[in-house]
DNA sequence: TTGTTTATTGGACGCGGTCTAATAACGATT
DNA sequence: AATCGTTATTAGACCGCGTCCAATAAACAA
C-alpha cells in the first residue's frame, strides 16, 4: 500500500498518487467521462496496463481519499467498549472517522457527480463502497445485538446510518469553499437516525 | 411503456417481458455475469440491437419488477395532505408502495447479489435506482420543510429512509419461501428512522 | 555471471454500449 | 395498387473498459 519499502525486484516507476494527479488534471480539463485510461496512463508516463497495476478499475482513481479515511471505520468500531450503548458507539465511531478526514481533500467522485449525470462505472464504484461500509457496520451491530433484534433491524441500522453519512458527505462536498468540517455535517445527519434506533433496541 | 396501442408504424416483435423471461432462463443456467446480451437476444429471437431498444443496459433487465412498483413513490407522496406530519407522510407512502408489490416477484437484482459478489454494472444500476428514489424523497421533504431544516437534514432523511427500505428489501429477498410480505419488513426498518427525524424536525 | 523477484509492457481478446444507415412492416392516402 | 409517413428491426462498424498472457526490464543476492 505504501510507496516505500521495495527491497527486492524491479522498483516501481509510478504510484497511486502520481496516477491520481495525472487523472485529476484530465478530469478538470475534459471531465471524467471523456477521459480514457490511456490518456491517464500517458500523462503519468506509463503504459495502460500499468494503470491497472495500481487501480483495479478506472473509477477507483476517484476514491483514493475516501478509501484512505473510511478504512478506519472497522477499527473505530472495534475500539469501542461493550459498556457504551450500541447506537452511541456507532455514532461516535462514524463521527470520529469523519473528523479524521482532511478538510481540503474532496474525493473526486463527489465532485464529478454534480458535474455530469453520474456515469455508469462511477455509480458502480460508489455502491460498492456503500455496501462495503454497510457490511462493516452491519456485522458490528449484529455482533453487539445477537439474534435478539431479528434479521431486519441490524441491516436497517447499517444502511440508514451509512446512507445518512453519505448524504452528509454529498452536501459537504457541494458546499464549496467555506464549508464547515465534514464531521459537523455527518454528526447532524446521523444523530436522528441513531436516536431513532436507540429507542427501539 | 405498455405493450399495447401501437396503431401506427411497424408492430413490435418483442417486449420487455419476453426479453426478461429469456434473460431469466439464462441467469438460472449460467448466472448473470456469464450471460451476454447476445445470448439473451438470441434466445428471445431478436438481434442484439433490439435488446437495447427495450433496455438501456444489460443490467436494467434485472430491475423490471422493482421499477414498476417504485415508480409510484412520487405519486404516493404527492397524494399526502399537508396536515399530516412530514415523516408520517414519508413512512406511510413508502409502506404503501411496498405493500403494492406482488409477494411472489423478487427482482432478479436482489437474488443475483447473493449468488455472486455483485458485478460492476449490477452495482451501477443499483445505485442509480437508489439515487433516483433519494431524489424523489429528498425533494418532497425539501418542499415540505423549506429552508428551515438546513441543507443536510432533508438529504439525510432521504438517504437514510431509502437506505433502510433497501435493507429491508434485501432481507425480504433472501428470506426465501415463507417470508412475510415485503411491507412488513419495510415498515419495521424505516419506522425508527422516521421517528428519529420526526423528533428533530 | 547467473538466478530470483517484481514491475512494466505490448498485443490480443471479449463484452457492453453507441451510432448510422438500410430495410421491413404496418396504416393512411391517393 | 402504388405511394408516403411512421416506427421497429437489423447489420455493421466503432470505442473503451477490463482481462489475460508472454516477453522484457530493473533491481538484489549468491
Amino acid at each position: 500500500m505504501n510507496d516505500i519499502a521495495h527491497h527486492i525486484g524491479r522498483p516501481r516507476r509510478s504510484s497511486k498518487r502520481t496516477l491520481e494527479e495525472a487523472a485529476a488534471e484530465l478530469f478538470l480539463e475534459q471531465t471524467y467521462a471523456r477521459t480514457t485510461v490511456d490518456q491517464i496512463a500517458a500523462r503519468a508516463g506509463v503504459s495502460r496496463n500499468t494503470f491497472f497495476n495500481y487501480f483495479a478499475s478506472k473509477s477507483d482513481v476517484l476514491w483514493v481519499d475516501f478509501d484512505e479515511t473510511v478504512e478506519r471505520l472497522a477499527d473505530e468500531l472495534a475500539a469501542s467498549g461493550a459498556e457504551v450503548a450500541v447506537m452511541d458507539a456507532v455514532r461516535d465511531a462514524i463521527v470520529r472517522v469523519a473528523a479524521s478526514h482532511p478538510d481540503d481533500r474532496v474525493p473526486w467522485a463527489l465532485t464529478q457527480v454534480d458535474l455530469m449525470g453520474t456515469r455508469d462505472d462511477l455509480e458502480a464504484s460508489g455502491l460498492r463502497r456503500f455496501m462495503k461500509q454497510c457490511d462493516v457496520l452491519g456485522s458490528f451491530v449484529l455482533r453487539r445485538l445477537g439474534d435478539s433484534a431479528g434479521a431486519v433491524l441490524p441491516q436497517a441500522v447499517a444502511f440508514s446510518v451509512i446512507g445518512a453519512a453519505a448524504a452528509a458527505a454529498g452536501v459537504w462536498a457541494s458546499a464549496g469553499i467555506g464549508r464547515r468540517p465534514l464531521a459537523d455535517y455527518v454528526a447532524e445527519a446521523i444523530a436522528p437516525v441513531c436516536a431513532g434506533f436507540a429507542a427501539v433496541l
